[in-house]
DNA sequence: TATAGTTCTTAACTTAGGTTAAGATAAGGG
DNA sequence: CCCTTATCTTAACCTAAGTTAAGAACTATA
């Protein structure tokens, strides 16, 4: 996080030790969808997902990689029913901030504000690529897109879910990509 | 905006002074995608649309109507260029309030950051819903919903702007028109 | 180890929406 | 007032993606 703002060594001390580490098995879920988002949450290893229900089926609204935070906003801010669930796709290792003790580092650290501001921010951009790209591109660009900046992507999280995550079903995205490697295989 | 948070009296004359009124005739361009915002809005009259240039094109993001505020979000708060362009749809009548008066007024109003706050966790949901709708729902259903919320919306915004809006092409929409109305006429 | 449940692929069929183009109004500018 | 330019509709054609279904390969568990 003090990559994010500067932090002096005590700061990033009293940060940490108001953190808590955990770990999640594969599938578990994290914070629920319809109840007030538990903490903020960093990644330090794994993969996790937030995901929404909508009538009976599931949609993956995005995924988190490690080194990166995962919010659920404005839930985790004004303690009111969340939208979306946070799952771990993978075995995950994360750093838990509850909202009390990101109260209590407010008051010890000034540039805290300004961190959560800035990864609000963050997330909020986050969403509007997303929507551009859901306008702008096809599901193939989608796909490539992601696959460029997650190349391991494939390894660790399943079809569906990654079908899920571009808005398309899991025939379309098998069909994507075996159109992929056959247009791959023709260069050889 | 003193429905969003309590402002007694003297802070919504405060407010409002703070605040510059403008007059925008149709297709003017209030807020320039790529420069700093330079003011939040908060529409009296009118319809407003917040655009964005991809490539050669230019997409629609959303529609403000009146006694809604616009906000350019992160640009207005961080003074960074902005990812879209404020225009207006139709002749409009708004209040202006700039960054700097912004910062003078959040000294004297305590309540003014919790507005902000609150304003700018509105736009969060409304793209979030959006992008949940360009998932879940037909372009057909979107329409649906958005002539319910906005019946009026038919007179004053051009078809290709809608289609835009709804992330279809004109040709699309007109189909779609044709189609419900084909399917009233049925009923009588 | 056998069995049931996932996950992924492939095929066949259907439909929504993109593209292009042409024609009908309507509107704005000189 | 005419002429040009936008707006909207309709048609023909094409492609991407949804739906259903069936089969293969892998996984988990009793």
């Amino acid at each position: 996080m003090s990559k994010i703002a500067s932090l002096n060594e005590e700061e990033k001390k009293l940060l940490a030790a108001l953190h808590t580490r955990k770990q999640y098995k594969k599938n578990s879920v994290i914070d629920q969808q319809g109840s007030v988002s538990k903490a903020v949450y960093y990644l330090n290893k794994g993969i996790l997902s937030m995901e929404y229900q909508h009538g009976s089926k599931v949609f993956v609204r995005d995924f988190i990689f490690r080194d990166s935070p995962a919010l659920v906003y404005p839930s985790f801010y004004l303690e009111e029913p969340s939208r979306y669930s946070i799952k771990a796709v993978t075995d995950c290792d994360v750093w838990e901030l509850t909202k009390e003790n990101f109260e209590i580092g407010k008051k010890k650290i000034p540039n805290l504000g300004i961190i959560a501001f800035k990864i609000t921010n963050l997330f909020h951009q986050n969403i509007e690529r997303r929507f551009e790209s859901m306008i702008t591109k096809s599901a193939e660009d989608r796909y490539l897109e992601l696959v460029e900046n997650h190349p391991k992507i494939i390894q660790s999280i399943s079809l569906k879910m990654i079908a899920s995550y571009l808005g398309i079903t899991d025939v379309a995205l098998s069909r994507i990509r075996s159109r992929l490697s056959k247009r791959v295989a023709k260069n050889y």
